[in-house]
DNA sequence: AATACCATTCCGGGGTCTCA
DNA sequence: TGAGACCCCGGAATGGTATT
């Protein structure tokens, strides 16, 4: 079992909106740019690497905020694949071996899978196992309720050397692979990212079938009830239904 | 800037219980 | 049954924090 341990640079909607589909706009509010990751075998040792630049298909330019974070030029990113070309190459380097993700918050599995359907490829090669590496980290340095430990101030927790810069793909997921080993233990389980959120069914109210009721008793009885017999079956009904007559054993 | 997630807060509906 | 008091839970709204 091998982790592959990834991160993502995003570029996002002008914030001037130009002729771009609206429709897109919906379906893709994050287009990925960048792709950094590092294989590790079992034992955590780094096998292999990965790191690829992505032409943006929807967005072509870099937003303004985007490029200062993470220094990517739309000019840089004009000479590099699109998305399904560098997709395939990640496929391959992820190999055929069975892989769990490590990634740095929940978003970036999210967004990668997002970007896969946006361009009609399909989701089914690739694993939807994952560990949040943050949360585990968070959970380890007892982050205060509601707050999340960024990465860069868990590298520091963990006094990693910080010889490159941060918002870069690559980087990232390297300082990831790093944090990761440190919190690594038999405790650590993956997720399994769903598309659908489990929306949990909400109970329906409960309503009573009056007739039913009362036709039930009127099947026992073969005879119809009368006015002042329906109003006895109702009410003894729901008197039944709050137990307020339940004798406790102690009695 | 735009987005997502999380915990917290608030509100209302429903259920329960009691009384008549 | 119907009214009123109470409680509990789920959904909506909110605010803070994180991501690029």
């Amino acid at each position: 079992m091998n982790y592959i341990i990834y991160d993502l640079e995003f570029n996002q909607r002008p914030s001037v909106l130009t002729n771009i589909d609206s429709n897109n706009i919906s379906k893709l509010p994050f287009e990925i740019i960048q792709i950094g990751a590092l294989k590790l075998n079992k034992n955590l040792d780094t096998i292999s690497t990965f790191n690829a630049l992505i032409k943006p298909t929807l967005y072509k330019t870099i937003h303004p905020f985007v490029e200062d974070l993470t220094k990517i030029t739309t000019e840089q990113v004009n000479s590099c694949d699109t998305f399904p070309e560098v997709y395939k190459n990640f496929l391959n380097f992820i190999g055929s071996e069975e892989i769990t993700f490590c990634i740095w918050g929940s978003a970036d599995i999210k967004e990668l899978i997002k970007n896969i359907k946006f361009h009609n490829l399909s989701t089914s090669s690739i694993s939807k196992k994952y560990i949040d590496v943050q949360n585990y980290v968070s959970k380890h340095f007892n982050a205060p309720n509601g707050t999340k430990i960024g990465l860069k101030n868990a590298v520091e927790l963990f006094n990693i050397a910080t010889k490159t810069e941060f918002h870069d793909a690559f980087n990232d997921a390297f300082y990831t692979a790093e944090v990761f080993k440190k919190i690594y233990n038999h405790n650590i389980v993956s997720k399994t990212y769903e598309s659908f959120p489990s929306r949990r069914l909400h109970q329906p109210k409960e309503k009573i079938d009056t007739n039913a009721l009362i036709f039930q008793f009127e099947k026992m009885y073969n005879r119809k009830m009368t006015k002042d017999e329906i109003s006895i079956i109702k009410t003894a009904y729901m008197m039944g239904k709050t137990k307020q007559f339940i004798k406790n054993e102690s009695e």
